[in-house]
DNA sequence: ATAATTTTCGCAAACGTTTTCGTGTTGAAA
DNA sequence: TTTCAACACGAAAACGTTTGCGAAAATTAT
């Protein structure tokens, strides 16, 4: 097992400094080429790599983002990191993933553990404990002893920092408008508790469409699923939830669902009942995931272009880290949306 | 900005010496019981925590991971993302995620800025290209460094390292099997390109379970996808050449698919053509991902707990890691599967 | 040959820890 | 009063870098 070589070695081989063999690496001046020739024939031949660690210490920089987010194994999750990691790897710099599970204790925890050096900053997505709680104090600390933040999707008008988010009101109303314009007489929303930020605000704009063209909002037709039935093998409960809310009310010829998952259990639930896609029954749902795009009939969905929102999260976090003197404003990146028509629309 | 508290500035606080401060704070015997709650006290208040880069390069340890997968948006790689991260939580180890986007020349570049004193040792499961090109010195390059490296799921017999998979030639062998008991007669196989390691085992399966049936199999009825079909926005091409496979063998009354995505665009396509599933056709996949459980009618498929990959993998890792001296012998951890029943077969 | 440069290199400090070892102080035993 | 052990603490080295500065060596100018 040959261990990777230090410049201490490389020095003691060649019988010169330290500082001498780490000048010549670095093409200094003051080194005769002489030196420079031998030291840098010498390094390349050992492979030699300067010890990240090290370096993190002298520099007092880690290059490595911290990113905190409730859930992976999902498509909006998961296609942000993919953002994160791209722009992170473009600009040198390494991604440590923390998932809080939806728990503020994991968030909190993993937080502290990521802030002790091992980090040059942090891009975070609430967990939905946090957002009930609103219990912000583990972001303040980061944000005052220097670490900056950036917060994507579920974010929290409490805290001042970059935020990256789209506008859930606006796209909401869209796509209900949208299943207006398809001809649906009477439109339920499955959504999530109001704690969670986007869900409100979705079920916001949900109302404000209906109320611009002059509907009343009939609070039965919203269903608000609990986070507990959020759970792979708590399907069951969602589905009858879902059933029963279709069931007990016959007329809606519309649904807008805040997630891929609602949409594909309603759709699903709507056929068990006899409606046919889109026909009886018209379905818009969030983020353009593989289930919106692979069920039969396809889903129109709001795609919330998670990539981009990684990106951008990335590049403000890596401005911020890069320019931490600055003091520039923070910011909010609205990444636009867009309303992608498949099949379970009728126009 | 109030910026981390160190020991150094403990010390000055004090009038103690550093050292002073670092033996009270780990409750040394050779420090007084005064000078103990002096410090402990004060570091408490301000919150004091050691800087984990410090640690890192003294213990020369990271206590952190690396792990590097060829995509993230993917029901299997983000779910044994989530058993890596939970048991490196558990033992109090960070994981740094790398993405090879099956490109073997990321796969290379992402080790070498990790091996660097990043990380501990690496979880992988090796891109396309790698596995095309059979080239691995990489992975030799970082086991001869002593950075311990653990496989799973597409590994290869050239490197000798932990490694953690499922059965893949038995768990092909028993789906179709399965497809046989529920009375196909003619079964066809969508598969990858026979460089994808579990691709081609997969196949090997398939064929397998026909032989010991007394069955002949037909090559024409093996639809090796190409790689490079396999991309988010390709998904018109790969629709195109499942239909054309399918209207080419009308008889096929049967499908296994060695993945989810495989599964569900050949339901879609023996539907398009008229065939009911699963009377008419009757399908097995891969993985237990969204797409199966959520399809209509659900997808009978092949679950190889990705989760209990990600946690062994894990666990076999940190094991290597806190034992380097013991040279224990390398394991290759086989996970069981376990074929989940849906509507997509008729028994 | 001497003085004045210029070239070339090494020392030391710094980043924040931990730990070994040495030393000064205290109190008790002789 | 002297001797010795126990106690409490500090200095220094180490992990692997980078860098300012001083100093020796080599070169040039006088």
């Amino acid at each position: 097992m040959r261990r990777k070589v230090t410049l201490k070695q490389i020095a003691r081989e060649l019988d010169v400094s330290v500082s001498t063999v780490s000048k010549a690496l670095r093409d200094s001046a003051e080194i005769s080429d002489d030196t420079k020739q031998k030291v840098q024939a010498f390094a390349k031949l050992y492979n030699y790599k300067p010890n990240n660690i090290a370096l993190s210490l002298k520099n007092r920089k880690t290059k490595t983002l911290g990113v905190i987010i409730p859930e992976i194994v999902h498509y909006f999750f998961s296609k942000v990191i993919l953002g994160i990691e791209q722009k992170a790897l473009e600009r040198g710099y390494n991604v440590i993933v923390g998932l809080s599970n939806e728990s503020f204790d994991n968030e909190v925890i993993n937080m502290e553990t990521l802030a002790n050096g091992s980090i040059d900053g942090f891009i975070m997505s609430l967990s939905k404990e946090t957002l009930l709680r609103q219990d912000f104090h583990h972001l303040t600390e980061s944000i005052s002893q220097g670490l900056p933040l950036v917060l994507f999707d579920r974010a929290t008008a409490s805290i001042e920092c970059d935020k990256v988010i789209i506008d859930d009101r606006k796209a909401s109303r869209k796509a209900t408008e949208k299943l207006l314009d398809c001809g649906c007489k009477t439109i339920g929303i499955i959504t999530t508790e109001d704690h969670v930020s986007v869900g409100k605000m979705r079920t916001e704009g949900y109302r404000s469409a209906l109320m611009a063209e002059g509907r009343s909002v009939d609070e039965d037709l919203i269903l608000r699923i609990k986070d507990k039935y959020d759970f792979e093998d708590r399907l069951e409960l969602l589905e009858e939830t879902v059933e029963e809310f279709l069931l007990s009310h016959p007329e809606i010829d519309g649904i807008l669902a805040v997630n891929e998952l609602y949409a594909v259990t309603a759709m699903k639930m709507g056929r068990k009942m006899g409606k046919r896609i889109p026909e009886d029954l018209q379905i818009i749902g969030f983020t353009d995931g593989v289930l919106s795009r692979h069920s039969t009939p396809s889903i129109t969905t709001v795609s919330q272009n998670a990539k981009t929102i990684g990106e951008k999260a990335a590049e403000l976090l890596i401005e911020r880290i890069e320019n931490e003197d600055e003091e520039a404003p923070y910011q909010t990146m609205v990444i636009p949306t867009n309303l992608i028509e498949r099949e379970s629309t009728m126009c």
